[in-house]
DNA sequence: TGACACTTGTG
DNA sequence: ACAAGTGTC
């Protein structure tokens, strides 16, 4: 016992298992007290019906029952953190604020003031590994180097593993609950109201509960993972994004999981593709904490030459693709199940991420902030990966010349279209052969079904082959530099 | 974690 | 015609 008090501040690891920051805590304080702050700054940003806030609140409701069940308590508050939490401590006079690690250029930062404020009056500030399984130091080339492409990054990530198994273990908490600081008062979490939000309910399953109910379904279909999950209308994808994101859930209890299902067979080959998403998670953070100007810049310097398409036309373009206007009806199914749930099929992202920026010729970095905007699950290591993946402007970038078609991508993943149905009602009458590119159709036979074009459901905004011609043309200026 | 233009091989 | 294969962007 090295310590009397001890703060663990939560941040996005809201859980009260497998929680490396709680368990340290724990084990080395005499009294332990946990508080997450509704961070202010962030939360003036969001709209007042924002999906997250309200995730975040029923996820909050879960883990302070879970903390008062162990004999703890959950404290909120909200304001500044950097004002809120040295203020607590003192309160509190604790020696030392427990925290999971982020790596968020912006978090990193918050951190090393944190750390600075609290060491100023006598206080240790303890940031723990949690959220990914290796840090940017910890998987490197034989040279002692970073990796800039997946699959070898992949390769060394499992020779790693394999050579740590104890990297998985879990952090117990519930064995040293002992040393929880006991609730003085019963449980009184602000409200959605009281931070200044509409009343709703969260857009997915929320807290440690949502998570594991989420984790249990999806375990009974990991064997199909492989096949189903390119396919937007079969829901074969875990949809746990939300909860890698807030840390309702663990992730060394996903690899463990996905590790013993590919060992065992018991997933067939769905839980070793399952396993090599969870590793893209790994590699896009350690990409980001190696390389925080990304969230910027280019990944391949190169290609900040390119000339994005601005002014007033691009601004309508930009605004048709944010709402579901494009005229291409999986792209803007895709859009309509974004702006309505906050979710977005991952093959969806890759088919609207390339639409924007191969087909408009619009800036990645605009479509990046929306969906920064709109996604339940946004992390930023991931989503600036992904954007940039498209983009072609990223580490392990298809190559600019591959450029998606948004109707053989409709063709090939939704084939039925069932999903386009689903999001876009106006289309609800076509069949599969005219629902995937209705300009193509007679106008009696779409007449005939409720559809006039330009009225209904738009013209497409834009020609997919002469935009690709237009995109090659584009980027036919960084083909030497960037090889 | 493509698509396209163009070729050759089949009928 | 049209599938299947190949080089190119």
């Amino acid at each position: 016992m090295n310590m009397s008090n001890s703060l663990v501040w939560f941040r996005r690891d809201l859980r009260a298992f497998d929680h490396a920051a709680l368990h340290r805590a724990l084990t080395s304080s005499k009294r332990v007290y946990c508080v997450f702050v509704y961070d202010s700054e962030i939360l003036d940003e969001l709209p007042r019906d924002d999906r997250r806030v309200r995730f975040i609140h029923a996820s909050l409701a879960s883990l302070d029952a879970e903390l008062r069940r162990l004999g703890g308590y959950l404290i909120v508050r909200q304001g500044r953190p950097l004002e809120v939490i040295p203020a607590l401590a003192a309160e509190l006079q604790v020696d030392a604020v427990h925290v999971c690690a982020d790596y968020e250029p912006d978090a990193v930062e918050r951190d090393a003031r944190m750390k600075a404020a609290l060491e100023a009056e006598g206080r240790q500030f303890l940031s723990f590994k949690d959220q990914v399984i290796f840090e940017k130091e910890e998987v490197l080339t034989l040279a002692k180097g970073p990796f800039s492409v997946f699959t070898p990054y992949k390769n060394a990530w499992l020779k790693r593993l394999a050579a740590m198994p104890e990297t998985l273990a879990s952090y117990p908490v519930d064995a040293y609950a002992h040393a929880f600081a006991p609730p003085t008062l019963p449980p009184a979490l602000p409200s959605l109201e009281d931070i200044g939000f509409e009343p709703g309910e969260p857009p997915l399953p929320a807290g440690m509960e949502g998570a594991e109910e989420l984790f249990e379904r999806f375990v009974a279909h990991m064997a199909d993972y492989g096949r189903a999950r390119d396919f937007p209308s079969e829901d074969g994808t875990s949809r746990l994004s939300t909860h890698l994101r807030f840390g309702t859930t663990s992730i060394r209890h996903l690899v463990r999981t996905a590790q013993q299902m590919a060992l065992s067979g018991a997933g067939g080959t769905g839980a070793s593709v399952w396993l090599s998403e969870l590793i893209w998670r790994d590699f896009y953070s350690m990409i980001l904490a190696r390389n925080p100007q990304i969230v910027t810049r280019s990944f391949k310097p190169a290609f900040d030459v390119l000339a994005w398409e601005t002014g007033e036309e691009a601004d309508a373009m930009f605004a048709a693709w944010c709402e579901g206007r494009t005229g291409y009806p999986l792209v803007d199914a895709a859009m309509a199940q974004l702006n309505q749930s906050g979710f977005m099929h991952n093959r969806l992202r890759m088919v609207t991420a390339s639409f924007l920026t191969k087909d408009l010729g619009i800036d990645w970095r605009r479509g990046e902030r929306y969906f920064a905007l709109k996604l339940n699950d946004y992390d930023l290591a991931s989503n600036n990966g992904g954007w940039q993946w498209a983009a072609s402007t990223g580490c392990d970038a298809q190559p600019w010349f591959r450029i998606f078609n948004p109707v053989s991508q409709s063709t090939r993943f939704d084939a039925q279209g069932d999903f386009i149905r689903e999001w876009v009602p106006a289309l609800a009458r076509l069949g599969a052969k005219e629902i995937h590119a209705p300009w193509l159709v007679a106008g009696e036979v779409l007449a005939e079904k409720g559809v006039v074009l330009g009225r209904d459901y738009p013209l497409p905004i834009v020609e997919h082959d002469v935009a690709r011609k237009r995109t090659l043309e584009r980027f036919a200026v960084v083909k030497k530099a960037a090889g």
